[in-house]
This record gives structure tokens, sequence and C-alpha cells, in this order.
DNA sequence: CTGTTAGCGCATTCAG
DNA sequence: CTGAATGCGCTAACAG
């Protein structure tokens, strides 16, 4: 019924061995049979089963990409970048390296994450690449350490894009590759952010963080208290003023409510990332709250959207499809690891219309 | 060196078919020898060889997604919609019927479409969800269905999502069912937001139409000017009131400008998109005309942020994640297909703060 | 450069 | 309910 490769040989008068050679093209093949083979290939319209050719060459051509979610830009924006680095438009002929994007929407929750794991393991996936922050609890971490230990002994290559490199035993070992790692300053970024909000002069100053117990969340909240502390402002006095919720707007809206409950006075608020800051200035404006003119705004990321914000955002801007595109191009193995096999990226600050000198 | 399914056999003093068996469930296996077999996977941290059983199945757990650019949200809630439907949090135990979602961007090109169409024929997906518009390319077309046709009948469930049935001889035939369609109101969406329009008294309208030859682009534009026909305005005179451009805020910016030097006297700009109308905005603030006192501004599809603009969007609802949900489920065989095949999904006209009357 | 020979690891018949 | 045998379609040595 279905055409496979034995048909293809046999009508191109060559053995199944030279017709898998020119289809996968990592072979010497002579041009006149090679064109025999693909007119044979055309006109039976054969396509090559995948699942049979993975099983007998031990690997496929399924990259694995996980992701809190995908509906996030933040997220969906690094994924794409993979996806041009690993099945770009350029090789997408009849043959070449193209790789297929898994996209594992993990929703930040740590049983799911482990499954998808299991599951790219399961599919014999060519590369993982693991992007946003990760979970802080020690057990999840030493887990995943040990699954993708597994992966990378598998021959699964394994990058980590905007995560800190794994702590504990497995970072590395000598019968497998460590994971190579694009991390991002989370904690410079934020500190800058907040530098530039203490230079115009703003001293009480609230902070909408992440979800606990996230890498991310924890490196912008230490960013932000850094410079509160340079400036000789008491943590103990910020705990106060920091309010956690989720990535999301009604989290920066309700958020911002609580904040001004508990300090009428705030002159400015951070949010972790831009789509809580809009969140947050949504529910300034619904309390008859000028910005930046009563109360100063800020976010993190520079999403696309922040630009458009009324006012436009300042924020911090993470080069998102730039470092995941090399994230794509190490799975790929296109690139050589960075030196020590981890890399920052690096965060900057971007001054906009939502922040602005407190009216004293 | 890596375990297999008859290492698992042998430890739990089984078969291999037994072993099978219980992996996947569709077979009556003793509890007592389950629980055996169960303990002996766990002990040798056996994991399935994915490929090997898709080949001895014929079938794969992969889903494809074709999205035009996952990293707009637009394509990106539907991604993550379907899914929550086809790897849900629930059923993700060791076995089960979880799928991997494998996305793919085909950036609104025809030949990429058909490239990954059969990259995943290849793959042996177990169903493809294609959402978005369609090309509108007659040849493509074909070309389309002919693809789709056969990855029907090799059992590949297809679905499409925000996108009209396939047109020609191919919308079905009788060794293959017909994809189900889950169509959008692009055309009575567009129509009531213009006739919104009209009613607030506007009679200069611009229109930033999408990129030429889709169907979202036609449907929409076809809708704003049917609103436009019912009230009298020829559609004659409103082709040098419509400009195309891409999905994106630039253009949406660049349009507004055009427009605005073909008319100065526009009282309304409608976007394609919510993406393209913020773009508009911002040309218009850039300008020093306000929104919505000067000129009113519309988008489509109420993206997330679309509420958080300033001032927030006159748009058209769809419900994407909605959509999309009921597609993995159709893709799933969770869900019987709608009557003939084809749903209708309602646009809904969310009425904010960008709409106004003009200022005669 | 090309053909021959073996499996890759699992899902299924079919018996029992 | 369980075991034994067969083959899914392809790649990778190994010869030639």
């Amino acid at each position: 019924m279905t055409v496979t490769l034995a048909d293809v040989a046999a009508r191109a008068r060559v053995s199944p061995a030279t017709v898998s050679r020119v289809l996968n093209g990592n072979y010497p093949v002579a041009a006149s049979t090679r064109e025999r083979v693909l007119r044979a290939v055309d006109e039976l319209d054969y396509v090559l089963n995948g699942p049979a050719s993975s099983l007998a060459a031990a690997t496929s051509d399924l990259v694995g990409i996980l992701v809190n979610d995908i509906s996030d830009p933040f997220f969906g924006i690094m994924a794409g970048a993979v996806q041009s680095e690993i099945g770009g438009p350029e090789g997408m002929g009849r043959a070449g390296g193209e790789k297929l994007a898994v996209v594992c929407n993990t929703g930040g929750l740590a049983e799911r994450e482990l499954t998808y794991l299991t599951l790219l393991q399961r599919q014999r996936a060519a590369a993982v690449v693991l992007t946003g922050g990760a979970l802080e609890d020690p057990e999840h971490t030493a887990a995943m350490s040990a699954k993708l230990a597994k992966l990378t002994r598998a021959g699964t290559r394994v990058v980590l894009c905007g995560r800190p490199p794994m702590p504990g035993p497995d970072g590395a070992a000598d019968d497998h590759p460590a994971p190579a790692v694009l991390a991002f300053d989370n904690r410079g970024g934020a500190r800058r952010l907040t530098e530039h909000l203490l230079a115009l002069g703003h001293r009480r100053v609230g902070y909408v963080a992440g979800p606990p117990g996230r890498t991310t969340t924890r490196d912008r909240l230490e960013g932000h208290r850094e410079a509160l502390a340079a400036v000789g402002l008491a943590t103990s006095a910020q705990e106060r003023l920091t309010v956690h919720g989720t990535y999301s707007r009604g989290s920066g809206f309700d958020a911002a409510r609580e904040l001004l409950r508990r300090d009428p006075e705030l002159t400015a608020i951070v949010a972790a990332n831009d789509t809580v800051a809009l969140g947050v200035c949504a529910a300034l404006r619904d309390q008859g709250r000028r910005v930046p003119e009563d109360i100063s705004v800020a976010g993190f990321d520079d999403l696309p959207f922040s630009v458009d914000a009324a006012p436009a955002l300042t924020t911090v801007r993470l080069p998102l499809f730039e470092a995941a595109a090399r994230a794509g191009r190490l799975a790929m193995g296109k690139e050589a690891p960075p030196p020590g096999g981890i890399a920052t990226v690096e965060a900057e600050l971007m001054v906009r219309g939502s922040t602005a000198r407190p009216n004293g």
C-alpha cells in the first residue's frame, strides 16, 4: 500500500542502501545514479518513514523546546528563534538537516517538566532547549540534573537559555558533556533599573515580584534589593513593599492595589516583567493616578508591545531572539559552546516615558 | 547499554509481549503481573523507544501545529490551547495518550507550509492542526489539498482552525474523511466593527489591510467594504483609503502615515489586527493627533494587550483559546466533528476607548 | 562508488 | 490472560 525505500530502489535499479545514501546525502553517490533515484522518488511520491529511520539511526529529527507558556510572547519569541535555526527557511529542501521543534508547555510545573523530558528521551530527540527560569526546589533540581545527564549520555544535546547553570554534582561528568548555558543577567538588569529610579529621586518603591521559588524571580528581586541597599534603604523595610504574584496582567493589577494599600505614598512601582507592569498601569489608571506624574512604573523584558504602551514603558531589554537563536545553533552543533560552557546574556536598561522624577 | 523492553521482560519474568501490553494498557493483563512489570520498569529506569513503537504501530505520538509565526500571541495562544488538549496536565502519567506538539513556523510561506506537511507525514503524525488564514494561490491550494488528502488517507487527522474549508475537488473523497474545520467569522466581525464606526458618524475611514493573497486579509476587508457599501459609500472610492501591509506594528505605523497623506481629513482608521492598530496609534501620536478625539482607531483579535493600550482598543474578539482547544480535541478524536464537518466561530465586537464620534 | 547483510526495539498476529 | 514468532522500514557496517 505505502511505498517504501525498497520500491524506490527497485524502480531506480539500485540497492536500498544507495537510495538511503542519496536521501541522507551523507555519503558519496554518483551524480547519475542520484539523479535516477531522485526521479524515482518523485515518480513514486515517496516519503521517508521517520520512525523507521530514527530507529535504525538511533536518533531523531526532533528538537524539544521547553517553555513555561507558549502563549506568552516572552517564550513565543524564544521558541520562534530556536525554530529559525533548527528548521531554517533555507535548508528546507526535500532532504537536509531540518529538524522539527517540539514545543512543550510546562506551565512552570515541576512534574510536567520532568514528564516532557522523558517524552523527549523516548523520542530520542536530537536536542533539548530549556528556556526561562528554573524552579528552585532542590529535589526537583536534582531530578532534572539526573534526567538531563541521561539525555546527554544518550546523545541528546542540552542547552539552557535564560536559566542559570544546573548546580549540584551533575553540572558535568566525565561520561557526558555539560549542558551549554546562556544565562540572562536578570540581576544586573534589575539593579540598573532600580538605580535609574533612585537616581530620579524615588525612595518609596514598590516591587511586584514573580512567583516564589523561581530563579528569575529571585535574581530580579535581588538586583532590585541590591540597588536599594546601596543607597542605604534597609532590606527589612523593603519586605513590606514587595508583593509576589504570577507573570500575568491580572496579577500586576491586584498587586498594585495591594502595594498602594500598604503605602499610599509610593512614588514608583517596579514589576517583575512587562506584562505585569501593564497590569500595574491599569490599576493605577483605575485609581486615578497618572503615570508617570503621580507614580512611575517600570517593567522587564522589553516585549514588543511595551514601547506602545502609553506612556511607553521603561524596562530592561533582554535580547530574547538573539539569545534563543544562538541556543538553537548550539542545539544543532552549528556553533561552538562558549568558553566554560556558559555565557551571560546582557540586559539593557531602556528608559522611556513611564518613569520620571517624583513630585516631592 | 540502553535498556530495552526485553530487559524489562526478563526481569519481570514475563514475555516482551506482556510488557508491551501493560505499557500500552490496551489489553487485559492480570493485576499481579502488571504490578511486577511496572516495578521492573522502575527498577531498570526503562524508557520506551518511541521510534521503534511508532514503526511497529505505524503511527506516532506527534501532533503537528502549523502557525505563521509563533512569536505572535495570536498563534501562541492557539498553539498553547491545542497543547492543553493533546498533552494535558492531567493525563501526564508514565503512560497514557499524551501527544507531543510539533510547532511549525511557516512564516506564511507556501513552500514551507508544504515542506512541513511532508515532514509531518514522514513522522507519521497522529494529527495536524493548521491555524490562521490560508494562502489564496490556486496552485498552492491544490497542492495543499492533495497533501492533506494523503495525510488523512494515511490515518492522520486534519483540523483547520481559523481557516476556511479547502475549496476544490479535494474537500473530501470517499476513501478519506474531510478535514474538520473551525472557521472564524472574520467577515462578519469586520462588518460589525465598521458598522460601529459608521454609527458613530464616521464617513472617512481608512483601512490598513493585511498582506494580499490571504483569506484572512480578504475576509476582513470584504466585511469592512460591505458595511461601507450598505451606507452608500462606493467601494471604488474606498480603494484609495486602503493600504496593504504585514501583520506587524511597523507596518501599521507606516500605513497610518500613508493614509493621512492620502486623506488628511480621515476621522477613523481600521487595522487588520491589534498589533497593526498599535502601530497606527503610535504613528498618530507621533503626528500629534489624539485618539480618539481627533481620530478613532480599531483593531481585530482582541489580544490580551489590547485592553491595556491607552486608550483601550476597540476591536473584535475572537475566542482563540476556546476555538483552538476544540481543534485540539478534534485532533485527538475526543470530540465529534461539527455537523457537515465545519463550524463557524463567532467574532464579538468589543467597543472600548479608542473609538468615539468624529469632531465634525 | 555500490550491493549485501544484519539488526534497531517494539506491536502484533496467532496459539495455547 | 500469556508466550512465541514475525516483520514494520530503514541505516550501518562490511565487503567488493
